[in-house]
DNA sequence: ACTTAGCACTCGGGGATTGTGAGTGCCAGG
DNA sequence: CCTGGCACTCACAATCCCCGAGTGCTAAGT
């Protein structure tokens, strides 16, 4: 029911909404474009594809734009991701090859994306389930406070401050740090996990209460924390002239990592890039380019793009794809 | 040559245009607030407050706001810093209390700023220099890599890894660590950095490369790094009509780290509540209030708020104080 | 010397009006 | 099924006009 030249249509209703931020009408559409057949004749397009609910118009007898429904239908049929030239590639490689610390990985790759695309990036840190276990920390800050430190084998480093009933000396510390790290180091996080709990054992009865608030927070740590932690740039790529009054929302959406991890992605582990389109992510007239990125058969978090439904769809899935695989490169060699 | 009842005119102006957004006339200047005198008498003032560059007319007989000289004088001489409620300064207490790191404070006060003053908050990471090193270590990733930790007193960890130029076995690693521990544990970061050179006497020649690494990645971060990282929040509070096209540049001044430290405030170490206005900011329209905070005497970075220079001062210099106050404290403590 | 009332003047902004042009839908003929 | 022609529809910009808030000035009052 829909004929190759109402395809090519949408499709060119697609990118010359997107170029020039104006409804499209039959006339321009037949200039720009080598459709060889009248204007009338794309006008008769027009209105069945208006019909199915692929374009729409603002207003009576103003140009076309595409709904959102039009917009999947390009993604997913009409366009295919663009690649990255050589050059835009080497870049890529270049900047992020210079981090020194997962932290900094992060940072660069947001600013990265953010830079490519032009719009506003957002990168979960990588999970730490899949990850090892290489060293334990405990580190005693005050008698009854102790920082615990755990470093894993991809390098991610997390802290977090311990507050214990009772007062603990050096050596009862060092004991437990001993008996942390003989029993998990090298442990893959989600097995970390359970060993934990089988743990108090080993622990004479009077650190007993110790031990449990340092399990329950090591606990903490392996378990729920892992995926949360979200991190955006590149929002002075807002301040161009779309959203409009969107604006406030998508600003709100960033500062809260509950909806930003939405954003990402709720599941759809799959390998491939995803899009969601306008009403698809919650947010009025906002698309996300979201993909996984780690090392092979091995998903650890996912990042991604936000921008206005109207936004180069090719390009910035090349931009999404070609820095979710080099950040899994980076990361695999770190 | 500014008698008492200029600068009462000139107060009044400043609050009503703060509140209102609006040019204030003289008619609306003695209803609101208890002048006991004309409206043309007013207008004879408020000309005089123009001629000294005080206040403004947007245009030709419309009412005046306050120019940024006209903020300065309202900020230095006619207002005074308005304590947080009670209930207020609870809701700050409770709210950092419950953090278990030093990230999770620096993330929680940018929060809590951003939502008493609903404006931009900016917090700068504690400085280094004064706090000593509590634990160093060293963590093997790969054979020519490690992974360097640096924990201080104040519950700071920094991490980064470091490439090597030899490979080296789990030994000398031990090695190394366990001469930085002994000689840097516990110094203040700004004696460490000086000790590290004398150091490399007792590496084994064989070694010596490697150390050399390790020792200029940490002096790194010792002297280097330290009062770069500043973090900010309440972006969505830009979303307010305010601002308007200069939005822009005030996003992309948030991204900036380097800009975003010079807001803050070059030198001026006094702990009092710096107000910088307008231009003075080097941001069209927009105003910093910041704060030195830290335990007594002891500075160790700044926080702040950022909005328009239509604001509210001394409600945000209040929030500004007290959230600065609290923040010191609770570091004291941990 | 300062304050006040009165008055003429200015000008931004809102509302109504109009013209224009891009764009449409439809129809009749190829 | 495509095309040219044609009447129709609106959003938008430009224009105009009016209103009223606000001003500065002057002359009179204290």
């Amino acid at each position: 029911m829909l004929d190759e030249r109402k395809l090519a249509v949408l499709r060119a209703i697609v990118e010359d909404y997107v170029s020039t931020t104006e409804p499209v009408g039959s006339k321009s559409l037949v200039d720009r474009h080598g459709l060889d057949v009248s204007p009338a004749t794309i006008r008769n397009d027009m209105a069945v594809l208006e019909e199915q609910g692929f374009i729409a118009q603002p207003h009576t007898s103003a140009g076309r734009i595409p709904t959102d429904k039009g917009y999947r239908l390009f993604v997913d049929r009409l366009s295919s991701i663009k690649p990255m030239s050589a050059a835009e590639r080497r870049a890529i490689e270049t900047f992020l090859a210079g981090a020194y610390s997962l932290d900094d990985i992060v940072t660069r790759t947001v600013r990265l994306l953010a830079q490519l695309t032009r719009q506003v990036a957002v990168v979960q840190y990588p999970s730490l389930t899949r990850s090892a276990i290489r060293h334990i920390e405990l580190v005693s800050l005050a008698p009854q406070r102790v920082l615990l430190v755990l470093i894993t084998d991809t390098g991610r480093v997390e802290q977090r401050t311990i507050e214990l009933p009772d007062a603990a000396d050096d050596e009862s510390i060092a004991h437990l740090r001993a008996v942390l790290n003989a029993c998990l180091d090298g442990r893959r996080l989600s097995d970390a996990a359970r060993r934990v709990h089988g743990l108090t054992d080993r622990i004479p009865d009077a650190e007993r209460a110790n031990a449990n608030a340092v399990f329950s927070a090591l606990l903490d740590n392996l378990v729920e924390r892992n995926e949360e932690r979200v991190v955006f740039g590149g929002a002075k790529n807002l301040a161009a002239p779309d959203f409009g009054k969107g604006l406030r929302d998508v600003l709100e959406a960033l500062e809260e990592q509950v909806v930003l991890m939405r954003l990402l992605g709720e599941s759809s582990d799959s390998p491939a890039i995803t899009v969601r389109i306008g009403a698809e992510t919650g947010l009025l007239g906002t698309s996300v380019v979201s993909a996984v990125y780690g090392a092979a058969g091995n998903p650890m978090a996912k990042l991604g793009v936000l921008g206005p439904t109207r936004m180069d769809y090719p390009g910035t899935m090349g931009a999404v794809r070609a820095v979710a695989r080099y950040v899994g490169q980076i990361l695999q060699e770190a």
